[in-house]
DNA sequence: ATAGCCTTTGTCCAAACGGTCAAAAATTCG
DNA sequence: CGAATTTTTGACCGTTTGGACAAAGGCTAT
């Protein structure tokens, strides 16, 4: 009986590495745009330029792909979020954390997406994750929130909430580009747009819309 | 002569108007899930509790139903802004922007999220209306927002990315539910949550996290 | 060089897919 | 009623899909 090697625990090759790169790569191109159902094996194997047959010897089953891909992704995904700091000016951490939000949105747009369409389907794939790691860290930095606004170093707010606003707001800017630039016409559009967002943003969570009342009239200084 | 339109052809029937009708509403439910490329018309036959012949005789191809249900969504996502009223109060009037948008993504997630996946996978049906329709109408509001903070009701900003941000924080609450219930948990979780949702936002975009300066409060002064 | 493993490919398959069609069943209408 | 029309269905078709497999082609260490 010919015995078929289980791939378990050996050191990968050169090729191996390589390749399985080059399949994640494309299949994070395909599965960001079609999402899991909607994207192909022959599409990805196409756009790594690899035979069908030579992409599944590297990954035996499309989801297999498709969940190597998002395992990745999700430390990526959490790190901007444990980077603030309780120890910081919350003013500093805040603005530091759109500002690393909307970094990503512009850097790993696909990534993004992949993360939406997981999400958009009812996360089938990830929803425990969510339950547990997402929300134990949004829960350790809603807390750390909530003691910045008990000093009266912010307004007080719903911590989770503005978590949410965080997310929404920068993600948008990856999930809806299409939109975005469709929007903002061939005039507006191009790589400032990102700058101006995150100008905007800043002032929005910090400031609002309201017009100031302490009759300074300069803009607020952040020490 | 000016003939008839073609549209004019004959009267539906009673069948045909409840049988579309039930087709939509299930393509919906499918559609807002899997998008477009991920559903089949199976599921949606399933869904609709028909047989798949007995669908395709409403609708020839797979793409009518989804043609149909974008295209009819167009009008109810549109309408919240263009009820934004350049004579109105402007805090009154973003107040209730972003309490319609929120009622929207509270009422229609599957209409919201239908449009998500659409625009995730590239708007390749509609990019033309977001370029046209859309852009105009967010050019008009945009402007009127202009106005607002040249006379200084509000705060300046650049109003394009206002709209974006409303849209944004208000719709993740439909298209992110999944992540929303698994962030609060099953305590925090409820109904109460789109009202929790919208007291943060309305506050968030009026008045940002900063504490107040203008001394008439009981906040601390800084500086 | 050559044995032994790693990599690639052509071929194949069963299921799922979008869609057709003719005929049966149900409805409408004179 | 019965005829005309509309609705429903089972059977079917060509294509696409995820995946299996054995055989062929490379690579590398001895």
């Amino acid at each position: 009986m010919a015995m078929k090697a289980v791939r378990a625990r050996k050191p990968l090759t050169r090729i191996q590495r390589e390749n399985r790169e080059r399949i994640l790569e494309a299949a994070l191109e395909v599965f960001s745009r079609h999402g899991f159902r909607g994207s192909t094996i022959d599409q990805i194997a196409d756009e790594a330029a690899m035979s069908k047959p030579n992409l599944l010897y590297y990954f035996r089953r499309k989801e297999d792909i498709h969940s190597e891909l998002i395992h990745r992704l999700l430390e990526t995904w959490l790190a901007p979020l444990e980077e603030m700091n309780s120890d910081g000016d919350p003013v500093r951490e805040i603005r530091g954390y759109i500002r690393r939000k909307l970094e990503m949105a512009r850097d790993f747009p696909r990534e993004s997406r992949l993360f939406a369409n997981e999400i958009l389907q009812g996360a089938p794939r990830i929803k425990s994750m969510l339950e547990e790691e997402l929300k134990s860290l949004v829960d350790k930095k809603a807390a750390v929130i909530t003691a910045w606004m008990e000093q009266e170093k912010l307004r007080p707010a719903d911590p989770r909430h503005l978590i949410f606003a965080i997310w929404a707001t920068t993600q948008h800017y990856a999930d809806f580009d299409v939109q975005v630039r469709a929007v903002l016409g061939p005039g507006r559009d191009g790589p400032g747009r990102f700058e101006d967002a995150a100008l905007f943003l800043e002032e929005m969570f910090l400031n609002g819309l309201l017009p100031r009342r302490d009759g300074l009239g300069a803009e607020p200084q952040v020490q």
